[in-house]
DNA sequence: TTAATATCGATAAAATAATATCGATAAAAT
DNA sequence: ATTTTATCGATATTATTTTATCGATATTAA
């Protein structure tokens, strides 16, 4: 009904790192700059803006209101708790990944079956607590980092603690019941994808014959 | 020219890894069963696997060969060497990432302006040899880890060293030449897309009135 | 050998997304 | 004050993607 189609949602984070990593003065900023700077087209910009404010004609958008109505609709205001499953070095990682925080996601702790661990600044804590703290909590999203072959288990064991929504990074399908939002992130897809997209990329320069792209 | 259209490349690693973790003595798959587990439509699914390679009517597709066609196109056979810049805890835990190797991608080392430290299996190397290594071993994929406000002057020294395509873990836009193949990971916005669809699917079961969707 | 069934593949239709065009508005310049 | 220019917003067109339908083919069973 509200009719905001999921390309532009994926869209809007990529204007609002754009707009946050611009060092510039300026107060206003216009579809057009953004387009450009962006490789986009300007009129695609402009409408996807148009789902989140309003714009000036002739001036453009007000910057620093423009970040705050995206930062508002992405829903990094409000405040999210989140626990990661899985200790291992990946894990880890984004244990202390620092951009959570900045999109107002707050990482509570690990879970790992190696147990307890608080050598830094967030623990690690044993699988047996998982279901406590969730519960206790009522945490809902889990970032999920184990070995693939343990994967499915896990996310079972989480869907029944209550978690409902998943970040999985293993590179497998997670079964579960359809009210578990999953998101899958396989790091290594996205490299073989890149890497494909070069080949592409190359294929296309060197046989430039049969390319009669008009 | 070879129309294949980006959504269905999005999806054919989801098959592959369907099919590769999912256990079973079955020599064949059918498409309907597939997008059963898959929760895809069928028609999509076997449209996809038809860019791929065909089928048997009545049997369905020889998993094996699937799978092999699959790895086959999206270039995972190929071995493609790649470098780690920015060897923090995220640029370590993808050093050591064992997903990569399956995917024929070899990560040979990672570099980092703190300087060389070989405790891992594989090398952190001071930044200073990156231009070396680069050139002399042909280099063309990076995968980029450094501070966000680092990004930008990494990623042009990288693009002057040669390297052509980009996997971009910092949450900021590069700018860079057109030649260069820059692909965005950006872990705290996967992670907060998935917090806001979890706050509509909640909000949509807690006001079902103003749903007519049929 | 023939009929029934499950599956593929191709074509057509519908839905969705991206782009182009045009008029309106407001700031700046003459 | 009037003209010019840059930009937004809305509508319409085009392209892309998804879904539906139909016929063909091979396997199984009678």
């Amino acid at each position: 009904m509200q009719g905001i189609s999921g390309q532009t949602i994926k869209r809007l984070p990529l204007y609002l790192t754009y707009l946050k990593t611009r060092k510039t003065d300026e107060t206003y900023v216009s579809s057009t700059t953004i387009s450009e700077d962006l490789r986009l087209n300007p009129v695609l910009v402009r409408k996807d803006l148009a789902c989140v404010m309003t714009g000036k004609p002739k001036v453009g958008f007000l910057r620093e209101d423009l970040i705050a109505a995206l930062e508002e609709y992405l829903g990094y205001n409000r405040l999210d708790s989140a626990i990661i499953v899985g200790a291992g070095k990946l894990g880890r990682a984004l244990l202390d990944y620092p951009g959570f925080d900045a999109y107002g996601i707050e990482v509570i702790a690990a879970f790992d079956i190696s147990g307890d661990d608080r050598t830094s600044a967030r623990p690690v804590l044993g699988i047996d607590k998982l279901d406590d703290i969730v519960k206790r909590m009522h945490i809902k999203i889990a970032i999920l980092t184990v070995p693939a072959p343990n994967a499915q288990d896990v996310a079972k064991s989480l869907e029944a603690s209550g978690i409902e929504a998943i970040l999985n990074f293993a590179p497998v399908h997670l079964s579960l019941g359809e009210s578990v939002i999953v998101k899958n992130v396989n790091l290594a897809t996205e490299l073989a994808g890149l890497a494909k997209s070069l080949a592409e990329a190359k294929e296309k320069s060197n046989e430039p014959k049969e390319s009669r792209d008009h």
